[in-house]
RNA sequence: GAGGGUGUAGCUCAGCUGGUAGAGCAGUGGACUGUGGAUCCACGGGUCGCGGGUUCGAGUCCCGUCACCCUCCCCA
């Protein structure tokens, strides 16, 4: 076999059964985000390379090793998308949606990029279907957006656990990092060698290494619950009650931090039962819109990682029913028509192009899994009729043309 | 970016200490010229991922490379 090209690392082709089960996904969540009245944006694939840097952060390892990015013939820094977010955010102020509306509630869907090796569920080209709240700061924008995710999970029958956790603000956050940094020197000697490094640079992500002695090693380091100022704590205990109220159940887990700088106050993981990763992730981000140049505006969404999800949901059984057309002689000219009143009439048909005696295009039939198999022959086609045969049954009859 | 594993027919895989490539399934044709899921027979298909090296001879050994999978890192 000639292998002269193949799609390069990371990048795959997605057809058949993986493609039902992606459809099955995106159908359901946008069926899912119809009902929450959720308006679609599509940005570009490629943004300035600073939209992401400034957005996601200089300091986080997206941006640092694994974006791609490119200069075009002009010479400008561009890049290939690594998540939703900050393009969304962009054409919101380049858009002034600000101006139009008290609140927007936009979501996204499409492929994201990002130079990582490649594993099960993990592609250099992958697919995120996520959701953008702007303009609302009260904790019950945050109640909703939680509970649609697991509306998602639980319509999609993935069974993952929610957890929680609040990063403060720019009131408290501070004081909480310096009280952080200071006790992570203290047990520095336990920390391996990346977060010795990162202790300084970026002291929350230490708290979610997955290193044992790192995970030792901050089981007393203080908390950024303790350090909330009281609107980051009344939002966060909110917060909490609306989704005991709303039956959502969740976990709080004090070392989630997430790899993107721009989150504040909420942040959220819907870490599958299963695979043991995030499926679902997202939280607030109060100023990211003002750091962009638009008015302040609160904001919050979460992304899905479809390959993700494909790996955990089963493909969708048919929902049609299939007609096999099965034209036998020559008869090609009546057959056509007669796949023309099957169509007009809704039905899906197939009219096999497959050569041979009737007993190969049954067994045609049968391989595409036809729930009628619609015969013509000389005989049919003289008299007006096609003979219709029921392949779950063997049933077959033969019917008036008008009457099909 | 670090470590490990695997690449042989469309698919799943076998191929021992180097000796000129196989099975099952799938495909095509036939047994069976207008009636399927079964059975039997036949046939087609491979530069053994790619490149180089060792050797009289490499699917097999060595080096490189590419891809996939796993564990880290990171993330959806």
């Amino acid at each position: 076999m000639a292998r002269d090209f193949q799609a390069p690392r990371g990048f795959h082709d997605i057809l058949g059964s993986d493609l039902r089960k992606f459809r099955r996904i995106t159908s359901t969540i946008r069926e899912l985000l119809k009902r929450y009245n959720y308006e679609e944006i599509i940005t570009p694939v490629v943004e300035f390379a600073e939209v992401f840097e400034r957005s996601i952060g200089e300091a986080t390892d997206i941006v640092q090793k694994e974006m791609f990015v490119f200069t075009d013939k002009k010479g400008r820094r561009l890049a290939l998308r690594p998540e939703g977010t900050a393009g969304v955010v962009r054409a919101y102020i380049q858009n002034r949606l600000y101006a139009l509306r008290p609140y927007h509630k936009l979501f996204y869907e499409g492929p994201m990029f990002r130079y990582e090796r490649p594993q099960a569920g993990r592609y250099r080209q992958f697919h995120q279907i996520g959701v953008e709240v702007f303009g609302v700061a009260e904790p019950h924008a945050d109640a909703e957006l939680l509970r649609l995710a697991d509306e998602i999970l639980k319509a999609l029958g993935i069974s993952a656990t929610l957890e929680i956790n609040s990063l403060g603000c720019k009131v408290c956050r501070p004081a909480y990092r310096e009280a952080l940094v200071e006790y992570l020197h203290g047990v520095a000697n336990h920390l391996c060698d990346v977060c010795v490094d990162r202790k300084d640079r970026n002291p929350l992500r230490v708290l979610d290494c997955k290193v044992g002695t790192c995970q030792e090693a901050v089981k007393e380091a203080p908390k950024m619950l303790d350090f909330l100022c009281d609107e980051c704590r009344e939002h966060y205990a909110k917060l909490k009650d609306y989704l005991k109220e709303l039956g959502v159940s969740f976990r709080e887990n004090y070392n989630l931090v997430r790899g993107l700088d721009y989150y504040t106050r909420t942040v959220f993981e819907a870490v599958s039962d299963e695979l043991g990763v995030a499926v679902i992730a997202g939280g607030r981000y109060d100023y990211l819109v003002e750091e962009f140049g638009g008015p302040p505006t609160p904001a919050l969404g979460f992304a899905v990682g479809v390959e993700r999800l494909m790996l955990l949901v089963d493909e969708p059984p048919r929902d049609y029913e299939l007609y096999f057309v099965i034209p036998f002689g020559d008869v090609h000219s009546y057959a056509l028509k007669v796949a023309d009143i099957l169509r007009k009439k809704g039905k899906v048909v197939e009219l096999s192009y497959r050569k041979g005696g009737l007993r190969k295009q049954l067994e045609l039939a049968n391989k595409l899994s036809a729930d009628y198999a619609v015969i013509i022959g000389e005989d049919e086609m003289r008299e007006g009729a096609v003979s219709l045969k029921d392949m779950r049954t063997g049933e077959q009859r033969k019917l008036r043309i008008e009457e099909i």
